[in-house]
DNA sequence: GTCTATATCCAGATAGAC
DNA sequence: GTCTATCTGGATATAGAC
């Protein structure tokens, strides 16, 4: 008995995970609101009665959403932060790596837009904006600081660090919306161009 | 009599304008379709029935709000192509003068807002997907151009031009999408950051 | 021209059959 | 668990009074 609960548990979950799907790819597509639950379950390939077995509403799949969205990005700039290596390296491994990023997956091009989405709309549930408001600033903060430690290594631009973390996110951000929709394959990213903002000359030759 | 009808265009004419800005405060708040034509009408300071007299349906204030957006993008890309100076400095002159205007121009970054929310939806009427294809390239060529002259002049860095204009206008309207949800004065940008991403050193000490 | 009141439609959520 | 059918609320658009 106590299996077959533990196996139902695991359906469960593995089908709340296929409609959390469904509907990320709607709501980047359409927005929150465009998005019908009929959309969502219609991806999902069930009926749109059968949702509501899984999920009370629309705004809770989103809420779980965003939530899912934020955590990943927390924990990607923690395993950067969490590097061995110096804080100039930190910055060009992580633009080398998020450069690629942006160009081969689709999911993270879904992330980033999913939390500008929200980040930029008052129509949101207010658990979304909660959860903005209390994890949006993580990646920001851990940037900054791996940039005052690399001017202090002497391998960092000078400039508020605070301005120098801005400028990396949003530079990330826009090149990711940009590609979400324009996925074309006629521009190639150098990830080195965007580095020289940051990186001082001794740097850049790596 | 000629006078009198002349009035009411021109009054009829400002009205319609009042409904535009009302109606752009609510769609980069809260996006084309969590926005009521009651929410428009209330910020127009009108009756929702009387919106109708001016304009059809919500679609048709989209369709003109994004046609209007484009056109300035457009022709402020044509104003820096025009200017009477190297490419290099059009550069540096048109990022100092972007940068000032996130930091200071609400209305330019609702424009940003407007035309990403576009961009990044399929849920938009059909005559806004259209002007979008239409117009959109011109100001990623415009800047193309520039790059690709000043790598011949000597004073931009060398790569894809293409791409060197996508980092531009990419890293340009992160910005402006963080600074409209987060007009916090305590990140002062310096332009000089992001123009070290394309000029070579020579051009940087200006 | 401007308002209030209303008809119509459509999506979210629920109920009930299988 | 899964579906179809239905209730309900709310927004668009229209009609009609002033």
């Amino acid at each position: 008995m106590a299996r077959s609960k533990e196996q139902n548990e695991r359906m469960r979950e593995s089908r709340k995970e296929k409609i959390r799907n469904a509907a990320l790819q709607q709501f980047v597509k359409q927005g929150l609101f465009a998005t019908r639950i009929q959309d969502i379950a219609a991806e999902a390939g069930i009926a749109q009665g059968l949702l509501y077995h899984y999920y009370s509403s629309k705004d809770e799949i989103f809420v779980d959403l965003i939530n899912d969205a934020l955590d990943k990005t927390i924990a990607a700039s923690y395993s950067v932060r969490d590097m061995a290596t110096s804080p100039g390296e930190k910055i060009r491994y992580a633009l080398e790596k998020l450069i690629e990023t942006i160009e081969h997956s689709q999911t993270f091009l879904d992330t980033c837009r999913l939390i500008t989405q929200a980040t930029n709309s008052t129509a949101i549930p207010v658990e979304a904006q909660d959860l903005i408001r209390e994890k949006r600033s993580t990646p920001y903060q851990v940037i900054e600081q791996i940039m005052a430690a690399g001017q202090k290594e002497g391998t960092i631009v000078a400039g508020d660090p605070k301005m120098l973390s801005v400028l990396f996110w949003t530079s990330i951000n826009g090149l990711a919306i940009y590609f979400s929709t324009n996925n074309n394959q006629d521009v190639k990213l150098d990830y080195r161009v965007i580095a020289s903002m940051f990186l001082i000359e001794r740097e850049k030759e790596k």
